[in-house]
DNA sequence: AAGTGGTCTAGACCACCAT
DNA sequence: TGGTGGTCTAGACCACTTA
């Protein structure tokens, strides 16, 4: 009886016929609350003993499914303390979501300056990326990074503005963090991973004015689609980079 | 007696005072197998159960062990069938090591041209970078990658000589598989990761004409170290890459 | 049918943190 | 001291592959 009961439930709480993992189904439904809000950003979330209980399952298995959110960075642990829903901070932008490095390898935080806060429609491609319908309105932010003072990277960002709607500039120009951490904070929305398609380009007058660049010179194009839970679409950003002094850092499998 | 034996011969075997988990001395030992040649690569392991029999550790503490090691794709687990040590393929070489897409997204795995093979001495650099006495043998390689007929990629290899004693450009140019293939089954030498740096530069006559381009055009610079066990390095490798139609796909995180 | 990895459980004990 | 996560063990049963 006490072997299967767990296999039981799951069978039952997921509505399935099929074999399912019952630690997946454990997985999906912290996800789930996750997305719900029902920790937030910093938060502890309940022992794994009391996990556990509340999903009425071993404690071996609650712990397979947080090591999977663990290791997607949704979530913390920390001995002694407890689990907590990973911030964005400094730190984990700086290590997981900004590839920009100096020709040292050191990584630094860039420095924000806001150059232009207007909404729009969608177009087509940003619509289809986004998964929102074309015309749908959308936020489109221009921004430029320095590293030391100077300009090294010009990001176009479009948002879709039904997520974010009371975003203004006054907002985003007031936030005391990162970005992602704006969304996280303020709307809920949770940046997870970030898929980035890079090329070599020549850049436009418009960016190389903005970078300081003569005309001409070649930039670094960077096409970054970032995810969230169940890789759902929430920031288009198109990113253009002086590489005469940085470089960008691919640094996969680093992950154990 | 029984709870305790495994963290006391853990302590006695790691020779060491510190507190070290169990699990951890274990895939030391496995990949220390490993680069021994033990199991070479496509071969099977002992099950788990004869490992863990082998190592006097509970199959959980083995599967913990093994566990990190697939997730670093060293080895293979198949259901049903063993666990194998994992082998550079083209299926692996194109989702984990080359990364670069067409406009549709779409990986085609590319085909190669020797263009020249030769020997010399490492720089400075080179031999930082490599770990190796400056002025040490070294192989040189240049190789274009074409897809679908046309050459995107120029490579620029440079190979620590001391390793690949009998490595010759006909040995090179009959392998029947990957670069990484090669390495792995004539030298015991297995790339498990690598780490790229990304610059956009504008391409020099000699890169321009490898690959087709006017002078002047554009080119993304990969400047890439492949690394073995414990992260050291065994291959440099200087790309210039033609992303006129083609991009870079940097996708870290998709891991679960 | 026999052997392999995959899942799940139950319980002990350790390391670390806050109080 | 009590609570948290971290490690380790032991054993049952399931899913898949091969012969």
């Amino acid at each position: 009886m006490s072997g299967d009961e767990g296999q039981m439930s799951s069978a039952l709480s997921a509505g399935a016929f099929t074999q399912y993992p019952l630690y997946k189904e454990v997985k999906l439904r912290i996800t789930k609350s996750l997305m719900d809000g029902q920790w937030k950003s910093g938060e502890a979330l309940p022992s794994e003993a009391q996990l556990a209980r509340g999903f009425n399952v071993s404690i071996g298995t609650l712990r397979k499914a947080v090591d999977e959110l663990v290791q997607e960075k949704v979530l913390v642990r920390q001995q002694g303390r407890g689990t907590f829903v990973a911030t964005h901070n400094e730190s984990r932008t700086l290590y997981y979501f900004f590839h920009i490095v100096g020709e040292d390898g050191v990584r630094r935080f860039p420095t924000s300056e806001l150059l232009a806060f207007s909404r729009g429609k969608a177009d087509t491609l940003s619509a289809q990326r986004l998964r929102i319908g074309r015309g749908d309105k959308v936020i489109l932010i221009r921004n430029v990074l320095k590293l030391e003072g100077e300009p090294v990277v010009l990001d176009n960002i479009t948002l879709p503005a039904a997520q974010l709607g009371d975003l203004t500039e006054r907002i985003f120009r007031n936030r005391e963090n990162t970005i992602y951490n704006l969304y996280q904070t303020r709307y809920g929305i949770n940046v997870i991973r970030t898929v980035d398609r890079l090329r070599a380009l020549i850049s436009d007058d418009k960016t190389a004015a903005a970078l300081g660049l003569q005309r001409g010179s070649p930039v670094l194009e960077i096409d970054r689609t970032a995810l969230t839970y169940h890789d759902a679409p929430v920031e288009l950003r198109r990113s253009y980079v002086n590489t005469a002094h940085h470089h960008y850092l691919s640094d996969l499998g680093k992950y154990y």
